[in-house]
DNA sequence: TGGGCTTGCGCAATCGATTCCGCTATGATA
DNA sequence: TATCATAGCGGAATCGATTGCGCAAGCCCA
């Protein structure tokens, strides 16, 4: 009877009369062993069901061979997305996923940060709600690497990130509507605070002012991306005595709340007012009527943001700062 | 110069002169340091940026301090909301939680729970495809426990669990139909293997009986839980002679690709057919019509899982496995 | 046959923290 | 004043794996 509780790699050298050295390089494959040991080896490993310990490993090789990711709303679709792509990229390479959601609270956003330098993870993927520059520098002096996504913040040096081209997505968008004729556009943008906010509300005021179009303001409203303050904002645009023929809608779960605010009055979308919106590919098409928008590529987001991520960690690591910008991608519904 | 890149517990203990025991202690709480030195001891830790190096704790306490949690689909907002309740809990107790997603896939459960295990989570919450008995054998006799929830699979001994109580969800949701006068009822199931999908389609079956109201097997699909699949299924139940009044859809995905259906034909919900189905909380009310739904509260499920799994690795483990089930919320919209 | 090279493997240090054990100094008690 | 308990702290083993170094055996070729 054997008095441990699990197999360590100690009880495989000690059953097949091998040294620990020679057995932890049978199974990693560096290092010389002969063809026969290493089959004995590989047998008894799997007659024992030997598990090997990573929490060992890492603090031998100095590294906890896994990448954090961190976002403001798990539940959102679009970061959900997100982290299907990284974590897919990062199990494929051996890495596991250490998730924290922050509900865009700062405080959170460097609790987990922490938490994870703890954890010696061995690169970050943030989709940062810009509070946490002890944590930050942190990550630069101890050599963590970070890929920001869809929030990118204004640090003062370069950094890697993956994002979509919120300002060209936005004034694609505008032009759309501007070349159906509509001209009296109003807007609900997102925090300006938020770089996806901030461009996607720029990309709208550049279309307009190249078109020559002004821009009402009582038709400009900001929201938080979140489903209620898309209603509300509606609801007191559509208070004016003059209404928008369409409005341009910084993401989709505010479009639901706007949709519903004009659904309210009586009206319909989008024979009353048009509504286009920016958001995730999967979430269009569940609605009716279904949103015209300009999806960003999700997955592919985290795919990239883990692919650079693990470039970094090997010695392929690019030189520069990488700075990866994907074009959104357009779906035309029936809500214009 | 110090020649490290980052700060050991070392370093701060010859900084003050100490011996690491000490400092150790100090930063635990355990044993016994005077009040000077604690104070001493976190001013050097401050001053320094000091941060433990979780994974040598981890070594030596023989536990990785995190819990893994692996689900078939991130992006479905269930398990998304699922995970965040989770996470809460999670972190509020200072475990890390390690996440990945099996798409489904037996084969790629079972590669994340042996990552899972090789990272020696504490505690494991499985939403599982069946299919890692191995893996779950392995957890038992490492001691790893396992809270499972959405699908309980059928094992030779008892087990902690979080569910809703799916049969009961669809057998009142059923009587509310038949309430309302409608008998002739189809019904879209989920697959048949998954608990979820079998104890719905049961309480719908067991309802009907009741009300002794034949089943009409034209009018009985079977789905996956996906958009894709129900619009399928809605195709094929409308292009029988007859077509039901109502149909009772075994979640919100495979309803919104049966409304989709229904909508192509040129009818209308809830004019030409009525439905129902079961989810989340927050994907309902995006929609129009919004759907009459037996809700899960998955937010909830997520954070008793993690509660459950945190008292078995504490003192207050019970005694006997937790099969804790909580009520559907019902949810009454317009597409009925 | 002997020098050099390769192969296969073991020894022991090491990663950074925790923790058992025991030592010293101090204060209390008889 | 002698004894003893205890608070505060240090020494060293330990967790389970990795890895640099070195040794011995076998091989090749001169």
């Amino acid at each position: 009877m054997n008095e441990h509780r699990v197999v360590r790699l100690k009880d495989i050298a000690q059953e097949l009369g091998l040294s620990e050295s020679t057995v932890s390089r049978a199974l990693s494959g560096t290092g010389r062993v002969s063809e026969a040991t290493r089959l004995l080896v590989q047998q008894a490993v799997k007659k024992r069901d030997y598990t090997p310990n990573d929490i060992a490993r890492s603090l031998r090789r100095r590294d906890g061979r896994s990448i954090g990711i961190i976002v403001t709303d798990i539940t959102n679709i679009f970061f959900a997305s997100v982290l299907k792509g990284a974590q897919m990229v990062a199990h494929e390479q051996g890495y596991s996923t250490l998730l924290s959601n922050s509900d865009e609270d700062p405080a959170l956003e460097t609790a987990s940060l922490r938490l994870m330098l703890q954890k010696q993870v061995s690169g970050l993927i943030l989709a940062t709600v810009g509070g946490s520059p002890n944590q930050l520098a942190q990550c630069r002096r101890q050599g963590v690497p970070i890929v920001f996504i869809d929030n990118l913040p204004n640090l003062g040096y370069p950094y890697d990130s993956v994002s979509v081209d919120n300002h060209k997505s936005a004034y694609l968008l505008t032009c759309k509507l501007l070349k159906r004729g509509m001209r009296r556009i109003g807007v609900i943008t997102g925090p300006l605070g938020q770089s996806s906010g901030l461009h996607r509300w720029e990309g709208y005021e550049r279309a307009m002012q190249e078109a020559g179009c002004p821009i009402y303001r009582p038709w400009v409203k900001q929201g938080d991306f979140r489903v209620e303050s898309g209603y509300a904002a509606m609801s007191s645009m559509l208070a004016q005595q003059e209404t928008p023929q369409a409005v341009l809608i910084a993401n989709n779960y505010m479009a639901f709340g706007a949709i519903r605010a004009i659904r309210e009055r009586g009206w319909q979308v989008p024979r009353d007012i048009a509504i286009v919106s920016f958001d995730t590919e999967d979430i269009s098409g569940l609605m009716h009527p279904s949103i015209t928008t300009m999806n960003q590529p999700a997955v592919e987001i985290g795919r990239q943001a883990a692919e650079i991520l693990i470039d970094r960690l090997t010695d392929n690591a690019p030189e520069d700062a990488v700075a990866r910008v994907l074009d959104p991608i357009f779906v035309e519904g029936t809500s214009w």
